[in-house]
DNA sequence: GAATACATCTATGAATACATTGAAAGGCGG
DNA sequence: CCGCCTTTCAATGTATTCATAGATGTATTC
């Protein structure tokens, strides 16, 4: 039926990535297979491994015979997904400094320059996709697939934080703060400065963390 | 037909990890699914996703239409893989400094001891069980389920090296070594000393990392 | 009226049947 | 003999069907 030529499983990966990220989901809903397999006119099977996948990499809790659900948030779990995040983030960056060329920090450039303008036009999801873009285009720039890969999942769990605290968030500074930091992270990078990248990154991130704190 | 009360994916996941873990697969071979299957007496189902999971945990990779394969060691890859343990657990040592009490202290010493001993009776088996339980028994006590999940995955990878490497390994001062350097962290740990903690587990894991690459 | 046993319902867990596809073997023409 | 095309096959990808566990509601008993 579906012509696209990704598997079905990257799609419902994907979709329900997306539905989350746009908030269609919340923080508790229950993502029942059923009803996203009917949703996303697919069956069960790809569905259901793609949320076993989005459990795995810890971004859906599951309850046995009840379905896969968003984690509440709670100020422990937020403190311990933005402690990670800065852990692995600032090494990261500091691997990033080493290893990137012009090329990808002018790609990087472009990205933040597109936030700035987001950000102007008040464009709250390409907003997102550009943070996104931000950070998970440095994490490649590491050239290490693990962290990689441990950055992308975090990256996405903190997410739900922001969106959680969404209408908060837009009230504070954070967003306009936000492309002025990633240009400063890119500078010390540019520099070959990981010392100084590392430290950049770890406070950008803890910056959010506090935002979002002090709201409860 | 199974008397287990565990699922059957669960099994599956654990019987493959053991089958990789001691040595009867080894890197560079494929696991089907029909086949895991049959040996583990049960359908491809709960094979499939088991694999699956271990695939999205890094420590598989998929080739389409080929099957899961243990990847094949290269330098390259044993550098990030070691190099990202040692971002990681360096966190979790200096976490777990701030966080242990004196009972979790105690029950990690027991098991330093207890791989003192099964060095000292080479058993080969044993030794790699305890190392685990050392690692992720800290990454417990960092009290952060996300880096505690990384580490676990990062673990698994790299123990994928120290087991293709055995023979070579066996030879070198790194086995009797471990459990000295395990004592030392845990002291760190125990005077609170989180930057020590750090910097030792640190050195611990890249002291096995550059034992690795001296021996191509 | 409360507690327990039992029925029922819902959502996943597992098995199986069927579709797809990538790779390699084998045939055919040059 | 070599290279290209076709065919076949082996392995996964997907759908469907059946089984089962946990939750919830209900009736019966004390």
């Amino acid at each position: 039926m579906n012509k696209n030529m990704e598997n079905s499983e990257e799609r419902a990966y994907r979709s329900i990535v997306e539905l989350i990220l746009t908030n269609e989901y919340k923080p508790g809903d229950f993502l029942l297979e059923v009803e996203l397999a009917s949703k996303l006119n697919m069956s069960r099977t790809p569905v259901s491994r793609a949320l076993a996948r989005l459990v795995t990499e810890g971004f859906l809790e599951r309850m046995k015979k009840k379905g896969c659900f968003i984690p509440l948030p709670t100020p422990e779990d937020a403190k311990q997904v933005f402690f990670a995040r800065e852990a692995i983030a600032s090494y990261v960056a500091s691997a990033a400094a080493l290893n990137s060329t012009k090329e990808d920090i002018a790609k990087l450039r472009n990205v933040v320059e597109k936030e700035r303008e987001a950000f102007l036009s008040k464009n709250k999801k390409l907003e997102a996709k550009l943070n996104e873009d931000f950070h998970l285009g440095l994490a490649q720039l590491s050239g290490n697939q693990y962290l990689q890969k441990c950055c992308r999942n975090l990256f996405w769990r903190s997410n739900v934080y922001i969106f959680y605290f969404d209408s908060f968030y837009r009230d504070t500074e954070i967003p306009q703060l936000t492309p002025l930091q990633h240009n400063e992270i890119l500078d010390a990078i540019e520099a070959k400065d990981s010392e100084l990248a590392s430290e950049l990154m770890c406070k950008h991130i803890r910056r959010t963390y506090e935002m979002l704190i002090k709201m409860r």
